[in-house]
DNA sequence: TCATTTTGATTTCATTACGCAATCAAAGTC
DNA sequence: GACTTTGATTGCGTAATGAAATCAAAATGA
């Protein structure tokens, strides 16, 4: 017990360096209340083991002996965040720091089992990666479905059905050859949009994912709320309206198409029926459309408010395709929001847009192998703390890997 | 920091001691890891400071010498939890084993003003604990509203709106002179229910308090998720039915009344509705009252998905007067709710009856003394570790009581 | 009955890691 | 170029630990 407050000690330092993140020993010491000498010391051992390095010296116009900051190795190792949606699949590579070095989508080839699917985003992870693939130390998987921690399987992906097999996650690993984290890519979305896109500023946040299908993900004081089976945020299943029926028939694109057509409204796409109803008046009132999209609304408001009473986050991030057509909207929603509870979340669009999901995967991929150096775990949901991985440079990346 | 470690060990063995409860120095030492020597040392310290005791020794048939049981002096402090209901006020006092010293019912003289039902409940705590008030280290108070934890206010009580005023809490914490905690009453009756009651078995657990208001209870690996402003739980908000009415309108008791009221019914009493309108088939078809209770039953339903899918508890505890009525039911509840929802959590209904949130107080008062103690803050969740506050415990102090 | 065995608690002692303070290092200032 | 200022490093005494030896208290059995 006694060597083990080196180690708590080492944990400290890092911890904190992670958190100010080019700092000085100085600085380090003052923030941790550790003493100087030992702080100096701690950092030697990250040094040695490659954690850590001397940056450059500060240049500040004062008197003394230049303080040196002290960095991550951010080459160290890289992580993947993959997205793998019912249509498209997203992946980010980036260093320890978040910096994106990889960003590509392309067309899920759903058509494929499960074996072979697992096997396809291996080799396009890979090949994303390219060279460097050596040194990737752990891919996160966000997949559209509830995914049960504790006995590591997927279920409720109707969309994509064939990762609720056994073997779609056990091929993948293999095939990647390093550690794979699977999660509902709500969750993984919230992640991202928390701390690089439009939750960064409060750690109590939700996300409405909107599209093939209705997913939420909740996050408490930075972190992610997993149920054990993953259950968590599959608030499609609510019953509401006199014949019981699911929150998602309301509100999902397959749900929305087959109200249509069993009201007769011909709709070539769910995009279709925003665009039709328009804001407050469009169309006539009493028609089938409208009617359309009043139900949709007073369903939207019916989870908006049940994500609201159920862990009172600050914002709500709206995600996913329907999304897109909502912008506009997202004022009005919010006045029948606050109508209808008193201290209502805000409600904004995903900045990191359809790459929320791969830039959580990075996130959430991070936090395991920061994990591993060392970092205190009640530290990372302030992590990484850079401000590298943006919607630009995620645009910037993606299109120099298109040429 | 190399003094600190003194500390921590200090609090490791404590809390290891908590968790097996009466256990012996070896016992702490193998459990935690700690050597022997350094637990006999902490020991001594925590001895001389009065926070455990030499119970008996352990009579057991083996040779050698006979280990020591030590325990906690329990008699150290008491704690009280008070729960503030709109008819009733109950309060059981415990001592730091949770082991009941006082349990007492009183109507609620709701018709005081705030200061005036502050001094009210001040006066009858110290009169329940009588001579031993000087023990009495935390009072914790359940009140039907939403407490914000941070800024110490309470909102949407309105079956008692003199709770509002921040003179209530204000003049309660000076009129009782201990350190004064408020917090929601349905958080502390799953407080209540987790630790003693139904929830026992599972640190996953909600409580649904169905009454003059709908009351909602979260717990999450053990512990009470408590939004910033109180407003978790307020499922009763949700819209509900093609009118945007509240849930709340269909399952509380004044909704319920109102909604006969509007129907042409006469009802006595909320309870009425569930002898009225029976199991499956009471009541003729398509009457009122059937409607009513449809509409009850639909609701209900709504709000258990909500909680199921917002957290994922493995059990949800129902409490409170309406709850009452809906005992023979519960199974029919559950089968809808296995229909709505893959895994569904189990209903059962609160084993502490109306004495959870006064049990949950007495938890939740334990909980900060037990800081101040040096146990760890993780190992709360599972404490405190006893079988001595239970129903027939309770219903027997109550009784001697009351002659 | 008394040495023996067994098991729990305590004490002894070498080791470890810390923090303080002195010292070294590297800059600007006068 | 001596002085001052500020950051990093090193020397040293102290505190707390763990392993092992010892003590304590019980049953066993010749």
């Amino acid at each position: 017990m006694v060597q083990d407050i080196r180690e708590l000690n080492r944990s400290a330092v890092l911890t904190e360096l992670m958190s100010l993140r080019p700092a000085t020993r100085k600085q380090i010491a003052e923030s941790t209340g550790i003493s100087a000498a030992t702080v100096t010391r701690a950092i030697d051992q990250l040094i040695a083991d490659g954690i850590v390095c001397e940056v450059s010296e500060v240049v500040v116009e004062k008197r003394g002996r230049r303080a040196i900051l002290l960095d991550l190795v951010a080459e160290r190792s890289l992580v993947v965040g993959v997205d793998l949606g019912a249509s498209s699949t997203r992946i980010i590579g980036g260093d320890l720091l978040a910096n994106p070095v990889v960003a590509v989508e392309l067309p899920t080839p759903s058509e494929l089992g499960a074996a072979e699917l697992a096997l396809w985003l291996a080799q396009q992870a890979k090949s994303a990666v390219g060279a460097r693939w050596s040194a990737v130390a752990a891919v996160s998987l966000g997949l559209p479905g509830a995914v049960d921690q504790v006995e590591r399987s997927v279920s409720n992906a109707p969309n994509l059905k064939q990762v609720e097999d056994p073997a779609f996650l056990a091929v993948c690993e293999l095939a990647l050859g390093v550690p794979l984290l699977a999660d509902n890519d709500a969750n993984l979305a919230l992640l991202g949009e928390l701390r690089f896109g439009a939750a960064r500023h409060t750690p109590y946040a939700a996300m409405l994912s909107l599209g093939a299908g209705l997913g939420v993900g909740i996050a408490i004081d930075g972190a992610i709320l997993r149920g054990r089976h993953g259950l968590v945020g599959e608030f499609g299943q609510i019953p509401v309206g006199a014949l019981g029926e699911r929150l998602e028939s309301f509100t999902t694109g397959p749900g929305l198409m087959a109200r249509a057509a069993a009201a007769g409204v011909p709709l070539e796409s769910p995009a279709r029926l925003f665009e039709a109803s328009g804001g407050e008046g469009g169309g006539s009132a009493d028609s089938p459309t409208t009617q359309l999209r009043a139900d949709f609304d007073r369903a939207l408001v019916t989870v908006l408010t049940a994500i609201a009473v159920s862990s009172e986050p600050e914002t709500i991030v709206l995600g996913g395709g329907i999304a897109k057509s909502l912008v506009g909207d997202l004022g009005r929603y919010q006045e029948r929001l606050e109508q209808t509870i008193r201290i209502a979340p805000t409600l904004t669009s995903a900045e990191l847009g359809d790459f929320s999901g791969a830039a959580g995967g990075v996130v959430s991929a991070l936090h395991t192998v920061y994990l591993t150096l060392g970092v205190e775990q009640a530290a990372l949901s302030a992590l990484p703390k850079t401000d590298l991985l943006t919607p630009t440079s995620i645009r910037r990346i993606f299109n120099q890997m298109i040429e």
